[in-house]
DNA sequence: ACGTCTGTTCAGGAAAATTTGAACAAACTG
DNA sequence: CAGTTTGTTCAAATTTTCCTGAACAGACGT
């Protein structure tokens, strides 16, 4: 019996007739994540890990994925750290097992929690501090340039009531209540 | 009088006081675009032109961001593409001005109709083409696999489940209807 | 029609991100 | 404890992306 269970039905087919439909989900799910500003590889492996029924090793993946061990380790480990993937403990087993945590809607939670979250945060810091900036040089100004920074200050006004707005937004995804794209619009309505 | 409308205050002094502020918004927004997954560019170019009140030359924009020429018009021609700047022309002037589309809701729009939807319909299918692919290889195979390849399309259900889900909440957030996030986490329990 | 001004395209080069192989570290086996 | 096995880290190399300067093309004024 193979060490790991069965993951290949001839030991000399080398790949599996579902192999490649396997490779297409997974990149698909590749090209969403990279678009999503992850390691396109993290789509790969997560999808290959939750299309099977049973935990792989980072040897079977590298298999699969055609991957070195190093990029299998870097990846996965991000995925673990994004609470993607399990470390599944085998007892009698030497090699690590993994899993992918298969709520989706949990990950997406987490990842806007943790990530898009403190991006709309950093932002909205920057648009405050332009403005103090603006108001700091306000004094020393003439009259033409002074017209000129109180726009300045509108616009940035109206940039951080937007991203404010977008932070609600993403706190009521976070909590899985209903969410109003309308609040965006009427952010940048004349106050 | 000089040729693009009031650009600084003193003929010698090349910065003006307000340029930190506006570089410092235009980055933020640069990070936020380039998270976005376009060019940290473009968000650049759109914050400068957001943020001032009278529409500006490319050679401006170069200017105030130390660009080529060739990277300005390479990152604001994708900003007209997108429709997020608009061209103007002005009578008696040989140069283009551009401005900014100050409705970010709007942009916001467009942007998710026609980025994010066709991204998630080609992981739709995907999706069903392995779906597909499982299906045509099933005859062929053994017990032990037939098993496999089940889970395999049971599990690519959900995820074709998840991504129409997704595509619908983005169709809302399009139409600027309200959205439930909670129609995501259903779509992947079982059915 | 010619020269000038403006914007775009392109090939080359610089910078950034990814990937790899090898060295290292840690955990287990006999 | 020595020898394997497994996983991680690192520098180097590759690939990809981005940016620039120069060549090109179009429009305008004279």
């Amino acid at each position: 019996m193979p060490t790991a269970a069965a993951k290949q039905q001839n030991p000399n087919d080398s790949k599996p007739l579902w192999r490649e439909a396997e490779l297409r989900a997974a990149d698909a799910m590749g090209r969403l994540m990279e678009f999503w500003g992850f390691r396109r590889h993290m789509g790969r492996l997560w999808t290959i890990l939750y299309l099977s029924p049973d935990p792989m090793t980072t040897a079977d993946l590298a298999e699969t994925l055609q991957l070195s061990s190093s990029a299998v380790s870097l990846s996965l480990g991000e995925l673990v750290h994004w609470g993607a993937v399990r470390k599944i403990w085998r007892p009698g087993e030497r090699k690590d097992f993994y899993q992918a945590e298969s709520s989706v809607w949990k990950l997406l939670r987490r990842v806007y929690e943790r990530r898009e979250l403190n991006l709309i945060r950093e932002a909205i810091d920057a648009f405050a501090d332009a403005q103090r900036h603006l108001e700091e040089a306000r004094g020393e100004l003439g009259r033409e340039d002074r017209r000129r920074v109180d726009y300045m200050h509108k616009r940035l006004s109206r940039l951080s009531a937007l991203s404010k707005a977008g932070e609600r937004l993403v706190r009521l995804l976070v909590a899985g209540r209903m969410i109003n794209p309308a609040d965006l619009q009427s952010a940048e309505e004349e106050e």
